[in-house]
RNA sequence: GGGGUGGUAGUGCAGUCUGGCCUAACACAUCUGUCUGUCACACAGAAGAACGCGGGUUCGAAUCCCGUCCACCCCGCCA
């Protein structure tokens, strides 16, 4: 085997045309496919940028034709030859390199390869720790290729956007202290200051808080964010951020401006136009149509209020469940209408298993009704109800009559479920979706206490600001989430800049300036200094990938992500390490 | 911390519910042979697994039971 390079790379394996014919080309690559016709021996040359059919013909160069004969999958080869037409115009249309071939007269060996555990060529996929462990094999499957391709794209698109918009990408440290809120931190012991650690940060938020408060104005980092959490398909302990944050803004500016973010990624890189502004909805509404915080708006089924309708219905579950304060909702599910028996018996088990009394059902016919709950609807109920849900036959209602949270629960689980169910979800249909106006706070029963819903540093909405000495619970927050087809692409605020504002809000979580300082210290002396009205927000890029390019998980988009026990299969991390490592850190382990 | 699904040749899977017909099937990959227009080449043949690991029940276990490890999905958790 030869291991020197015998010369130039001429063309990448997806750059041969019609128009190249007759030029002698040098093509470097591996062994995609060997098609070994005895006498012809065709190979699939694959590099990066596609395919190429090299063929090595006994009659015109018995010697190398010999030499391939040695070839097998996944070998990496240099190939010299003569760009040809294929004989009798027999090309393949499923190459972009289909109208030609190399005949090949040179042939370099320059690595070879055992039987590889992931069948490069093939679309099946092996066990997950199998293609982590080789996931260098993984990664040159066309699926990964074209994933990990994708995310370069979808950054470079960010990075072209955020700077013709006046952002500065600047880096924030990676070690940095620890604090008590949020997620639980990953720690770095420190050598100089044995007992004392480092922290890997959750997310940059403090430090672009403090990049605003230099007067950088606009700023940005494809950041690392680190979680010591359980893992789950879209959470990874490493994972990466569009982080934003800009001076001298309101709500709507960051708003805008991440929409335009949006859509120029989505333009750039899968040249589709998603149109703006983005649909609104508050965190109220969300809740109340849709069940959920992060609704997946692709399809309807909305929730609608039935209490009106049923308010003196002759049912009893239905009455009391009003008289007791709870509510009664339904959902529409179209064309659903021909479920079995056993399948509307299941989702009433399903909706029992999650808590519920009951789910009763309607079906609606051409010209009239089955229903689990038929001997209680009146007459005008189903006409109430068909104007309400504007029902076609063949449709089916869902009911749930239960405490608020119940209803609003189960419903926003049955939408996901049912459209899963019935296959409403197909990749390409990409609809984003503002949650602004969450509250403020929230009360924590467990510690008696009121929490801040985002953080302690997020803005009341203007209006809201009186609320905050008379009902706090009642204040809303100048925070967003970006949702994307049901995911929570990333969340935002507007921050608290003036020291009037922040006092009240640490009072209302039970905090006096003096523990607040202790909590969050440098932060809020910054702030002191001359803070600008500032906000941000910060999208995840590895949900964004994996929904662009329709994938299940974001491991799919990570080059080298980890199992959901935070373990690389290929590196072995984490690992043990020597007493010395130890000593040095003043470390004595009780495992 | 809890619930669920899975673990059988290099890879993907069948068999497991209902133990014996399993001397574990099939496909891809591998090896050998034939083949000069294939492109998921074709054809003929061969080799390759004691069924994640440990224990138990049984005349007999891939199959039943207990434990355990690993992967994945979900709940909790993730401001």
């Amino acid at each position: 085997m030869v291991c020197l390079i015998f010369k130039k790379r001429t063309h990448t394996c997806g750059e041969l045309r019609a128009s190249d014919i007759g030029k002698e080309v040098t093509l470097m690559g591996w062994v995609h496919r060997r098609r070994d016709l005895g006498g012809l021996i065709f190979i699939d040359l694959r590099d990066r940028e596609g395919i190429t059919q090299v063929v090595f013909n006994p009659e015109k160069y018995k010697e190398i034709h010999e030499k391939a004969g040695e070839l097998k999958n996944e070998y990496v080869i240099a190939v010299g030859g003569q760009v040809s037409p294929r004989p009798d115009g027999i090309v393949n249309p499923k190459l972009s390199t289909g109208e030609i071939e190399v005949l090949v007269k040179d042939l370099d060996i320059l690595n070879t390869c055992p039987t590889p555990p992931i069948t490069v060529s093939s679309e099946v996929r092996p066990d997950e720790i199998t293609r982590l462990k080789y996931r260098y094999l993984d990664l040159r499957t066309g699926r990964m290729q074209s994933n990990i391709k994708l995310r370069a794209n979808i950054t470079k698109a960010t990075r072209d956007y955020l700077a013709e918009n006046g952002f500065l990408e600047i880096e924030t440290p990676i070690l940095i202290n620890s604090t008590p809120e949020g997620a639980r931190d990953y720690l770095v012991p420190s050598r100089l200051y044995p007992g004392k650690f480092y922290a890997l940060p959750q997310s940059p938020q403090i430090f672009k808080q403090l990049l605003m408060v230099s007067g950088f104005d606009r700023y940005y980092q494809i950041a690392r964010c680190f979680r010591d959490e359980d893992q789950r398909a879209d959470r990874q302990p490493e994972f990466t951020q569009i982080d934003i944050e800009m001076s001298f803004v309101e709500r709507d500016d960051v708003l805008d401006m991440a929409e335009g973010l949006m859509t120029r990624i989505f333009k750039d890189v899968l040249n589709i136009d998603i149109p703006r502004p983005f649909p609104r909805l508050s965190h109220e509404q969300a809740i109340s149509r849709y069940g959920i915080d992060k609704p997946d708006i692709r399809y309807d089924m909305k929730m609608e209020d039935l209490g009106e309708i049923f308010k003196d219905s002759a049912f009893k579950a239905f009455s009391e469940t009003i008289t007791s304060g709870g509510i009664i909702k339904g959902i529409k599910v179209e064309g659903y209408g021909g479920a079995s028996r056993k399948k509307l018996d299941d989702l009433n088990e399903k909706a029992k298993e999650m808590g519920a009394k009951a789910l009763f059902w309607i079906v609606f016919t051409e010209d009239n009704i089955k229903s689990s709950i038929k001997k209680f609807l009146r007459p005008e109920d189903i006409e109430n109800l068909k104007k309400k849900f504007s029902v076609s036959p063949n449709d089916l209602v869902l009911i749930l009559a239960d405490k608020k949270e119940i209803v609003h629960r189960i419903f926003g689980e049955f939408r996901i479920f049912l459209t899963e169910e019935l296959g409403l979800i197909k990749y390409g249909d990409f609809k984003f979706l503002w949650v602004i106006d969450f509250p403020l706070f929230t009360y924590n029963k467990e510690e008696d206490r009121i929490d801040a819903e985002h953080h302690a540093f997020t803005s009341p909405l203007p209006e809201d600001i009186e609320f905050l000495d008379t009902d706090p619970l009642k204040v809303r927050a100048s925070s967003y989430d970006l949702v994307l087809n049901g995911v929570e692409l990333g969340s935002g605020s507007i921050r608290i800049h003036r020291r009037d504002i922040q006092e009240k809000v640490f009072k209302i979580m039970g905090l006096t300036m003096e523990e607040a300082d202790v909590k969050f210290g440098f932060l809020l002396r910054a702030l002191e200094y001359g803070s600008p009205p500032h906000g941000g927000i910060a999208p995840g890029l590895d949900r964004l990938v994996m929904l662009m390019a329709g994938e299940k998980t974001i491991r799919d988009v990570i080059a080298f992500p980890k199992t959901q026990t935070a373990f690389c299969p290929l590196t072995g991390a984490p690992v043990t390490v020597s007493e010395k490592q130890l000593g040095e850190l003043k470390i004595k382990l009780d495992v």
